[in-house]
DNA sequence: GCAGATTGCGCAATCT
DNA sequence: TAGATTGCGCAATCTG
């Protein structure tokens, strides 16, 4: 579940290719046909040439299937828990990014109260106090009216 | 996709048995089996009564499962999408919670020296404004420390 | 090489 | 009636 790597679609390997659906067939079994005849170029490192031997009676077979199908059962299992999982995630990141944007809203305006008061009294403070009379005291504009 | 509601495990229904696994036969066709003969109890609202008609050869047949294997495939390559969508979100959404909270330590920084400005500033007015001399000027303390 | 885990696929039962 | 979903089993791979 970690490296994808490069898998093939399902079959069509060596020179065998899956015939199947639309075949009479009652369910599944590829039903894998060699494209050629034997040893088409590449030699075969086990010993024994036939791969299809699946020996449906084999006691050995069925346990096998049997062991598969339940992994096949646990692993969709999980996958499916943990798509749920994520979908969660997602909507507890969404409540928690609603907290921090309601969050901002509240210091953005304290910020600006804050700002507002430092001008208002900055103006004050121009109004009341007499400048160093360096040139015109200006319009005498006093009390309110900024 | 919605509601799971209840459903059969695969197969058993109004005496029809699923005959499967392990069975010798190369292939397993689920291989309905009538429990009983004919018309057990209940009425089918259809008039064939014959339910087990799966015809492998029908064209109808093939058709059928042609169609239902595209939408098959349809359907989970889809849901696979929506997975990969949600993981997506998923990043997103943190990516997004990292700059809202980045923002909010600068506005809080942002608060914090203006209100340190605002105490400093009070302080200095505390020292250099001679209060109406009501009652007693308090203790002098002035300088840093606010 | 084996055993468990994944993945693509087709079937059938249901759901819509 | 037809397409969409979903549980299930098979086989091919992948992984350790």
């Amino acid at each position: 579940m970690s490296k994808p790597s490069q898998q093939k679609p399902h079959a069509d390997q060596n020179g065998v290719s899956v015939i199947q659906a639309q075949t009479s067939g009652l369910q599944q079994v590829p039903q894998l046909v060699p494209v050629s005849p034997a040893g088409g170029g590449k030699a075969m490192p086990p010993s024994k040439s036939k791969k299809s031997n699946p020996d449906k009676d084999s006691d050995e077979y069925r346990m096998r299937r049997e062991r598969n199908n339940l992994a096949v059962k646990k692993s969709r299992m999980r996958s499916k828990q943990k798509a749920q999982d994520t979908q969660q995630r997602v909507n507890e990141l969404k409540e928690e990014n609603e907290r921090l944007e309601a969050k901002i809203k509240l210091l953005s305006k304290e910020l600006s109260v804050l700002k507002d008061l430092f001008l208002e009294h900055a103006h004050n403070l121009a109004d009341n106090v007499q400048p160093p009379s360096t040139e015109a005291p200006g319009p005498a504009q006093n009390g309110s009216g900024h």
